[in-house]
DNA sequence: ATAAAGTCGACTGAAATGATCGGGAATTGC
DNA sequence: GCAATTCCCGATCATTTCAGTCGACTTTAT
């Protein structure tokens, strides 16, 4: 599993989107000027998370990306699978660069370290990433009820 | 905190020093021969260990790389933060790629998980690594006893 | 002296990253 | 129907990183 920018953008960009779907689509254009995220690279982004069924997309004006399950069932490790896509991990699928008794030895040793690398991303979903960031901030909080899904008329100002 | 081949050959070279250094220094060539690394990149990678001393070195024949510390104090994060250099995680010293408030979402969030990373890998250690792996395997441990440092007379084949 | 080892720096091919561009297709509001 | 908005897709590109190579050098045991 690699953990690199590409991951951090997409789920930064999952986690813009998350926090503003209560108004309806997100567009990307939204997202990439909030974030700074270059819009077509945001594209290639969510071309991925949408194949692996993370987003959900709505075309025409008034559209844009949702989430495509509830924010509590999407890891953050489902959205780095989703767009670093091999994670690999292991690197010999039983050919070179391992030999005789070695081969085992590396293999066990970077799945088993990979699995646990694994397990605790698997573990952090992007409503904890919520949570945890609401409670963290000082700041003004306008909008701050957990389950209120339709709970705002027009477009509200989500300081975070 | 990356994750890449890189840091997996350095912790790879590093868990076959721990394993072969009770006879003295263990060379490069023989390191990169066992575990199928390029010599030259193997040279790289411990010039950056030697200078962070996780290794020492002794030149001239007979010569090697011997760990610089106690292997139960050498944890994985030392050596993929050794090899991987910059480390960085959050990608924004404060300046762009971040604005206003949203700064500090991005920012937060990531120094957080990433900092549950590193706990995780600064909490396995080398002999860690060692111990778990003879247990997992059911080949012959010609050396198997754990602290007898000079029990070595000769070149004992390790197995593992 | 010679050979065995580490040390250092420059260089290279291939891949991944991050981004740009242009042209689509779907949908809404008029 | 038409235009605007938005997603969709493919090609392309500059830069960086990865992984490896090469050559020259220093240290040291014999």
């Amino acid at each position: 599993m690699r953990l690199t920018t590409k991951g951090r953008f997409a789920v930064t960009a999952m986690l813009d989107l998350a926090l503003r779907q209560e108004n309806g689509p997100v567009t990307l254009s939204g997202v990439a000027e909030r974030q700074r995220i270059s819009l077509s690279y945001l594209e290639q982004l969510f071309g991925k998370l949408r194949r692996q069924e993370l987003v959900a997309s709505v075309r025409g004006p008034g559209g844009g990306y949702c989430l495509a399950r509830d924010m509590s069932t999407i890891s953050v490790a489902d959205i780095i699978a989703a767009v670093d896509e091999p994670m690999d991990a292991t690197q010999c699928g039983g050919k070179e660069n391992c030999h005789d008794e070695h081969r085992c030895m590396t293999h066990d040793l970077w799945s088993s370290l990979s699995q646990r690398m694994f397990d605790y991303l698997n573990s952090v979903t992007l409503h904890d990433l919520m949570t945890q960031q609401r409670e963290r901030t000082s700041h003004r909080v306008v909008l701050h009820e957990r389950d209120a899904r339709h709970a705002a008329p027009d477009a509200v100002e989500v300081q975070f």
